[in-house]
RNA sequence: GGGAGCAUAGCUCAGCUGGGAGAGCAUCUGCCUUACAAGCAGAGGGUCAUAGGUUCGAGCCCUAUUGUUCCCACCA
């Protein structure tokens, strides 16, 4: 039963009561039906430490359209929610909160460091989740996950210890990125880099053989502590008197070879370089090729080495602990304990000093630094896990090569290749207690590294029971890999939410991660399930502020959606972030955006509202007697859905948006609705029901086209009208029928329309007052064509009154004529109308139907364009040229009756 | 050094496989017409960055150029 609504529309109210009611209903379930087929989305899982920002706002906007409109298709839909630890970034917020109690990691040690990462976890990491409910989310809060939560756990275990026994993981001592910040490695993936000006030094080295010096440019001059040799090509003509000899290392005068290796490039700078293996990764390649010593100069705090920790190689290296490709420690002696900056000024004051400084040369150069703190990352050798890549990017790459997976826009697919054609084993280690533990126990008996699920209780080797576990914890990405089946059970592949929901169907995401993420959940996917995650990767561009710039927190210009939404509503929201946007393309968010969506929510309000109005039925149902206008709007609306359902399969939401709106507010609102007026008004019962029902059953489709968009409104509306039972957003999509295709009726409608614009047209030049009415006289050889249109005109066009007659009216002195290519149309308003005024009128309108035939002729007597065009273009251009010929004629009588 | 995007009305942006350029906002005119002034009816405003090419036909396809943004890359 139909009901009215209130006078405004008040999204805070509506929004949350319709929200719970669905999920009381349990609407959001996904429920494994066999008679259907399934579709699911493993949501993106936000970090703990997050607060909902236009990011989410979009991705997940765009996922919950996605689910809905599937859902109302008939798929069963299933969309899981969840949480990532955010290992690093929620481990440097909790350290930062105990910093300013005067606490460090240490001081409460592990175990109570965990204590405090998991209270943590509970308080803030289901804020974000709780705000996603603000925007409409409908997903299965049942099926939440924690990428840290025991499934998903279970789930890194597996993968890690298959990944080590199957030898594709490996620790050793390699070069990785270090933040001297957070203390920790960081992957390829996580260096960011920044355009910084500094300087290329000029340093010469004393050849201990020739006496001679060796200029040789660098940019980090701190580093060369740590060299433990020199580079120069093979082929250099300059050098090659130097083969075998040895350079004296200034500061600490020690000998180091000069070796030849292709990394020494003889167009740049001298054609020298130094090599310190430990903190470069290109002379720790190179250390390698040539069996070079490592020595690490720098602590992981970004200070110089000293003597303490010297003491603490040594005595590591006397415990029998130390791998074979542990680097050396130095003493930096007068620049121990400083900080690499400081080192760098006390270095080249003593080169300076020594006059061995040749040159200081400006230079602009990209400087690594750690996406999460933005500190200079620091190359240095450390032992870590890492997982060879080669084997696992193989498959990976070759699925999408073959087209086995889609990218959406296409061109993101170049994105995904590149990152995995060229990746570099991954580091997974990390110097963090806030993860997952890596699940490796080392010997203190026999050295042995005993990888297990569970905790050993003894060495496999020796059968010691002297194990301790590797402190350190997995990349965050690691767990969030395996998301898309972890949390549908995996490694239970019998598990029946694994059985049915996988793999999942669409991921949506942004283009910033396809690197981290995607290209990780892809070749994790093939790797441990044999199947693509995914079929169907939709990538979305970032929300900019109104002046283009990326939101951020050091800006201060990010908008709050939770604000947007208080204020205008999550419908209003989701359309912005939407409507007349392109996949893959940023997007502004503006003021103007949001208040023209705003308007639109009420336009859809106010419609809806004077449908309530006049409603007197209780369950719509097409009348047998369709009027004219009727079958325009039904036929448009099933053109409609059909364009709409291809766009959201197409995931062109940008464009399937802006056809419903175009649709709702010109077809319905200008022009349906007012014609329904007519007989909403009129006397006649019958058609004043049909016209009830039609108004009923275009507006029910409406809603549910615009429903995945915005879910609150039109779910409120819904429940409204005469409507079937149960919610809006579990009813059927609309589907395409052929018995709607009225294509005659909405040509000869659209015909009386342009009739209508050219009175209003003509009214509007004029300046007639809308109070003014006027009787209009239609002349025309087609009179069927208007008899319908007189209560139009009357409606619409400022008619008292309006005859249609087939003979020319004998005088038009004093009428506004008005020419349409079906008909003449005289208005009497002679104390308006100057002759003259009326003449450049006809002209004007006879000049540009003169062009229009040109066109035509243009077109029709190019013999090129008649025998290759395809004929239904030949055909429109035909129909033209009968328009613009019977409009010239007419306008030419006009004239002439003048 | 590679790769990609963008350049369309004053502003912000759409434009699906090529068939005479669209929306919102802004501007101008007239309207408080009993759903909506957060509205209605009209109007003005674009050699679709530049130069070539393919085609009967190009905003769309190809080539080059310019400007701009981003991603990737070990440049000592």
């Amino acid at each position: 039963m139909s009901r009215d609504l209130p006078k405004t529309y008040d999204p805070k109210i509506v929004e949350k009561k319709i929200y719970d009611n669905w999920e009381n209903n349990g609407c959001f379930k996904g429920i494994r039906d066999p008679e259907k087929k399934s579709y699911s989305i493993a949501m993106p899982p936000p970090n703990v430490t997050g607060q909902l920002h236009m990011g989410h706002a979009v991705d997940n906007t765009l996922q919950d359209i996605l689910t809905r409109f599937k859902r109302m298709q008939g798929y069963s839909a299933l969309w899981i929610p969840g949480t990532d630890h955010a290992a690093i970034a929620t481990e440097a917020k909790i350290v930062e909160q105990m910093r300013s109690e005067g606490l460090t990691k240490e001081d409460l040690g592990r175990d109570k460091f965990m204590e405090r990462a998991w209270a943590w976890k509970e308080k803030f990491g289901n804020r974000i989740v709780t705000q996603l409910r603000t925007l409409g989310s409908s997903c299965d809060w049942e099926r939440e996950h924690f990428t840290m939560d025991e499934q998903c756990s279970d789930a890194v275990l597996e993968v890690f210890t298959n990944l080590y026994n199957e030898g594709k993981i490996y620790r050793g001592n390699r070069m990785v990125n270090w933040c001297p910040k957070c203390q920790t490695s960081i992957s390829d993936a996580e260096v960011e880099y920044e355009e910084q000006s500094s300087h290329f030094w000029h340093i010469l080295y004393k050849v201990k053989e020739t006496g001679e010096f060796l200029e040789i440019a660098t940019t980090r001059p701190e580093t060369m502590l740590g060299d433990t040799a020199v580079a120069i090509n093979d082929e250099d003509e300059r050098y090659k008197h130097l083969h075998g000899c040895h350079v004296i290392l200034p500061l600490i005068n020690k000998e180091i070879p000069i070796v030849c290796d292709e990394h020494a490039d003889m167009e740049k700078g001298t054609g020298v370089v130094k090599i310190t293996p430990a903190h470069d990764p290109n002379d720790f390649e190179v250390g390698l090729r040539h069996d070079l010593p490592m020595v690490r100069c720098f602590t992981y705090d970004g200070h110089m080495t000293g003597k303490e920790d010297v003491a603490a190689y040594n005595e590591l290296i006397e415990s029998g602990r130390a791998a074979q490709d542990e680097p050396e420690v130095l003493d930096c002696g007068k620049y121990a304990g400083m900080t690499t900056s400081e080192a760098r000024n006390a270095v080249l004051e003593d080169l300076t000093a020594l006059g061995i400084l040749k040159e200081t040369e400006d230079l602009k150069h990209d400087v690594g630094t750690c996406y999460r703190c933005h500190t200079t990352i620091e190359p240095m050798v450390s032992k870590q896990w890492f997982v060879r890549m080669k084997t696992l990017a193989e498959p990976a790459v070759k699925a999408v090569e073959e087209g086995k997976l889609r990218f959406v826009p296409e061109r993101f697919t170049k994105t995904y290749l590149n990152w995995m054609k060229n990746t570099r084993d991954w580091c997974i280690s990390r110097q963090l207690w806030w993860g997952h533990r890596i699940p490796a126990w080392y010997c203190g008996d026999c050295g042995e590294t005993n990888v297990a699920k569970e905790t050993p209780c003894k060495c496999k080797s020796c059968g010691g029971t002297n194990l301790t576990q590797d402190p350190d914890t997995l990349d965050t990405w690691f767990s969030s890999a395996l998301w898309p089946f972890s949390i549908l059970g995996w490694p239970d592949t019998e598990s029946e939410d694994y059985k049915y929901f996988y793999p999942t169907s669409t991921l949506v995401t942004g283009y910033d991660i396809i690197g981290f993420w995607v290209s990780r959940m892809i070749f994790s996917g093939l790797a441990y399930t044999g199947k693509l995650p995914f079929d169907t990767v939709v990538i979305h561009g970032i929300v900019r502020d109104s002046q283009g710039r990326k939101m951020s927190k050091s800006l201060g210009n990010g908008i709050d959606p939770l604000e947007v939404i208080d204020k205008y509503g999550a419908d209003a929201l989701r359309f912005m972030l939407v409507q007349g946007s392109s996949p893959g393309n940023d997007m502004r968010y503006s003021e103007e955006k949001i208040l023209a969506m705003r308007n639109f929510t009420n336009k859809i309000w106010n419609a809806s509202r004077f449908l309530l109005m006049n409603m007197t039925i209780d369950k719509a149902e097409l009348p047998a007697q369709l009027a004219l206008e009727d079958k325009w709007i039904l036929s448009k609306l099933n053109n409609l859905i059909k364009e709409v359902t291809y766009n959201l399969e197409q995931f062109d939401m940008g464009v399937a948006a802006q056809k419903v709106y175009d649709f709702m507010w010109n077809s319905f609102c200008d022009w349906y609705i007012e014609l329904a007026k007519i007989r909403l008004n009129g006397s006649d019962e019958q058609k004043k029901k049909d016209v009830e029902n039609v108004l009923c059953y275009v507006l029910t489709d409406i809603l549910k086209l615009l429903h995945p968009f915005m879910p609150f409104i039109t779910e409120e509306i819904y429940q409204a009208l005469p409507h079937e039972e149960g919610y809006l957003m579990m009813q059927s999509w609309p589907v395409y029928n052929e018995a709607f295709n009225f294509a005659d009726d909405e040509v000869k409608m659209e015909k009386i329309m342009e009739t209508i614009r050219s009175v209003r047209e003509s009214r509007a030049e004029l300046k007639v007052p809308n109070s003014k009415k006027a009787h209009i006289t239609i002349v025309t050889a087609v009179p069927e064509l208007y008899a319908e249109a007189k209560d139009f005109l009357i409606r619409l066009a400022g008619a008292s009154s309006v005859d249609v007659v087939s003979d020319e009216l004998e005088d038009t002195k004093g009428m506004v004529s008005i020419a349409t290519a079906d008909a003449k149309l005289y208005l009497p308003l002679a104390e308006l109308v100057d002759l003259d005024n009326e003449r450049a009128r006809i002209k004007k309108e006879l000049e540009k139907a003169n062009k229009e035939m040109e066109f035509v002729n243009s077109k029709l007597h190019n013999e090129k364009f008649m025998s290759k065009a395809p004929e239904k273009v030949v055909a429109d251009i035909r129909a033209k040229e009968v328009n613009a010929k019977a409009l010239i004629e007419k306008l030419e009588e006009m004239l002439k009756a003048l």
